[in-house]
DNA sequence: GGCGGGATATGT
DNA sequence: CATATCCCGCCA
């Protein structure tokens, strides 16, 4: 039962957001244990999700097979990684947003000397893919089957209370709370309300 | 705490 | 060509 989430239909990819929650995620000598998460469903229903509108090169790993690494480039120097979910075609993903350091934490703090406190290593989704040294090349690459740099374990006991939220980031979907975080855990980043760079009045 | 700069692949 | 699943450093 451990990898359920692994079998989950795309339409219930924000179930599989929930249960990854807790798991610890090991690359390059460092480990981090997953406290925050956001679900993104494949095409039609969710605007905010990179697959909406079908496949792309950027993309096309969405489409594949589940247990496999999305990785995107974003502001010209930040790499973000989703955890594919649900059957082939389907597109559902899940966003790594936030880690507390399980292990290798001096390698995890040697990677990161901006953040000011153990909790802030990896408190964000780009912050996450720095301590563990991952980036471009870890995309489609599998992290449950020990052969890509990335490899995904189950939680050492019970996962606590989660928590659910609008996502980060997204200016479409806003209404759709499909952030998922422990509760009270201090490695969750804050939520701040999307303000678009300098454009007309947003309401 | 708020605000702006940084730097570029991607899709329209 | 405007945007983007962000982070950091600087100012208050």
């Amino acid at each position: 039962m451990t990898y359920s989430w692994l079998e989950l239909p795309a339409e219930a990819v924000d179930q599989a957001a929930r249960q990854l929650l807790g798991w610890r995620l090991t690359a390059n000598g460092v480990t981090v244990r997953l406290t925050e998460v956001e679900a993104y469903s494949g095409l039609g229903e969710d605007p905010a999700s990179h697959a909406h509108r079908g496949v792309t090169n950027r993309n096309a790993v969405m489409f594949g097979p589940a247990g496999r690494l999305y990785v995107y480039q974003i502001y010209g120097m930040h790499f973000c990684a989703n955890i594919v979910c649900g059957e082939p075609g389907r597109a559902a993903a899940v966003l790594l947003r936030a880690g507390e350091v399980v292990g290798g934490l001096e390698t995890a703090r040697s990677r990161r000397p901006a953040a000011r406190r153990d909790a802030d290593l990896a408190a964000g989704p780009a912050k996450l893919m720095q301590v563990l040294e991952l980036n471009r090349a870890a995309n489609d690459t599998s992290v449950v089957d020990g052969t890509g740099p990335a490899t995904l374990s189950p939680p050492d006991g019970a996962a606590g209370t989660i928590e659910a939220g609008p996502r980060v980031g997204v200016t479409a979907a806003h209404d759709v709370p499909w952030r998922f975080w422990l509760a009270g855990d201090p490695t969750v980043s804050v939520y701040r309300r999307h303000t678009p760079k300098r454009r007309a009045v947003r309401r």
